[in-house]
DNA sequence: AGAGTTCAAGAAAACGTTTTCTCAGGAGGC
DNA sequence: GCCTCCTGAGAAAACGTTTTCTTGAACTCT
């Protein structure tokens, strides 16, 4: 194992200069062919690759460009992980991606690192930074974008969406179609995306005149157990009958799962002794039975979104690209009851 | 947007050379307390943080670990993935993930990304490398982690499971139950993981005598779709009657849920008349109708225990903790047909 | 043909650390 | 009281690049 060939191995090797050879690796102007080639035979030969801390040192920056998110966990990441990839890794950038997993301190100190590591932008989800925090960052000169949350004062390099307004939506439907006692399952309301989609759900009820039927159960959690767990509670206690429900409106799918799943334990069925809707589309939601009507995210495209968005930050370039649209996907799980229209 | 306060400035303001500020943020060794204190105090006054460029360039090597995984979609990497952070980050290191989407190419390129930013050690998925190759990039001097692959030359540093084994369990469950006619589920071949799955279904009908029956369909992908799609075809063709098929062995549970769902669909019930078995326990697994009997992987432990590698491999110390074992899981999708016994 | 201009390439400084080497001074032993 | 040893701290070299400044040659223009 022996040292590492360097640029001066390089110059020595092809009997030039080490700043030609750095020349020839970068912006390549004014350099002669003849000398050119002599360069790059020399660095082929010995096996040269320039030290990225080297050139990051004197340049002070990186073709480095972060996520730090909370959870890997989380399901719908994965496909926003992959799109930011593809668009970044296009635009010749390195892309990593490091988590929180919910923690305060840990997202300060993976922020931190970034900067430290001079990366060319980051992207953050964050549930513990303020507005202030995030802003602070941002005025010290790091490119970010921030996703599923709306900063104040730094609205336009935010991507977020209108959950209140897409989670309103699939409420109306079931309103539309009849129902009238409609139980809303929330996750963790610590979140803002969960309680912007409470908001929603209000919002329908209260337009419909609902707003004395309204039913929200805020779960532990927001998973597959949680929707389960509750809907059985509700059930068990007597509650779910005496308020006459026939339609769950669920804030995710895996909630929806779970609720479902109670449901035909308790011997009822789906949809014709309550409706069910969620939130997301992950791939199960056409395959459970009943296939669950949900609201479809378009994910590799908003990974794709944010990439551009980034680049855009990182180039200062304005974007004015729209958010990709939701759209509600219907199956099974909602029933049509008496003076309901589709 | 003032420049950074260096090393030097540090120095400068404590008054003590710029060596002294190095050794107390480093060693420690023989420094003065008082000095020491003076040196605290300045740094943070003037808000120093150490250049990780600079001092990587003179050390030749990081505290960061890598991951290449070969997509952020296949859906227990993340807990995997939570499970080595949640190790490596205890040890002082710095956790790194990144995609190479199955391309070689992709694969390659980060591999060497990682080792010329000095990486004190990586964790690789690959698909797209020869063993040589693998065994090759370690022999460089940098310290790997292989999972889900049993590279030849190099077994002691990978992280696989026995999943003919486990296959094989979990068909040789379905045979004790009475069910001779088992379709086998499998994912692509091209992924050695599949065809062990496979080759464990095979040895488990052969012990049994059931060379005969054997019956493998093999999917495009390995999702929910594929499975529904699989099962559709062999229903509408006739081959699942004329076969006497009455249990369906899935290489993991996306695959099953989407054969329950064409099951069902096709008018069939589970376990009834058909009886399904998944492999991963997702957590969806327990909320279907029926839940489905699966193997389950502990992925949060065995993202610790790699991650528990990998800090041996790059420390060079033994290793011989014994990888988590699966589990069976039994749920209500395996009916126990005549002579079957559980 | 000579002055001015362009251009390619080299010399050397700079980036911000760590670490080896050196040195001064105090402690300890005789 | 002198020599040795030890300790804590500074000076300076080193890490591997990029980039500014310099230089000299070749070319153009009058």
């Amino acid at each position: 194992m022996q040292k590492k060939p360097n640029l001066l191995d390089v110059a020595e090797k092809a009997g030039v200069s080490p700043a030609t050879v750095s020349r020839v690796f970068n912006n390549n102007s004014k350099v002669n062919e003849q000398m050119r080639q002599k360069v790059l035979k020399a660095a082929n030969e010995i096996g040269y690759k320039t030290n990225i801390y080297a050139k990051a040192l004197i340049e002070g920056k990186t073709n480095f460009i972060g996520l730090l998110l909370t959870r890997f966990e989380i399901r719908h990441y994965s496909s926003i992980i992959s799109g930011i990839e593809s668009v970044v890794s296009k635009a010749g950038y390195r892309f990593f991606v490091t988590s929180s997993r919910y923690s305060k301190e840990k997202e300060m100190e993976k922020i931190n690192l970034f900067e430290d590591l001079n990366f060319a932008g980051i992207v953050i989800i964050s549930v513990g930074l303020s507005d202030e925090e995030i802003v602070d960052i941002s005025r010290k000169g790091m490119p970010i974008v921030v996703f599923d949350r709306n900063v104040k004062g730094y609205q336009d390099k935010c991507v977020y969406f209108d959950y209140h307004g897409y989670q309103k939506d699939i409420t109306s439907l079931l309103i539309r179609n009849g129902h009238e006692r409609i139980l809303h399952l929330s996750g963790t309301t610590e979140l803002q995306v969960y309680r912007e989609k409470c908001n929603g759900y209000e919002a329908a009820m209260e337009e419909h005149g609902l707003a004395d039927d309204k039913t929200v159960r805020v779960c532990k959690g927001a998973g597959n157990d949680s929707g389960y767990e509750a809907v059985r509670q509700l059930l068990e206690s007597g509650e779910f009958v005496s308020k006459g429900i026939t339609a769950i409106n669920c804030q995710n799918d895996q909630l929806a799962f779970g609720a479902m799943c109670a449901l035909k334990e308790a011997g009822l069925s789906i949809p014709e002794d309550v409706s069910v809707t969620g939130f997301g589309d992950v791939p199960e939601a056409a395959y459970t039975t009943p296939s669950l009507t949900t609201v479809r995210f378009n994910h590799s495209a908003i990974g794709k979104y944010i990439g551009k968005k980034m680049l855009s930050v990182i180039k200062k370039e304005p974007f004015d690209e729209v958010v990709p649209p939701f759209e509600i996907i219907g199956r099974n799980s909602i029933k049509y009851i008496n003076g309901g229209v589709q």
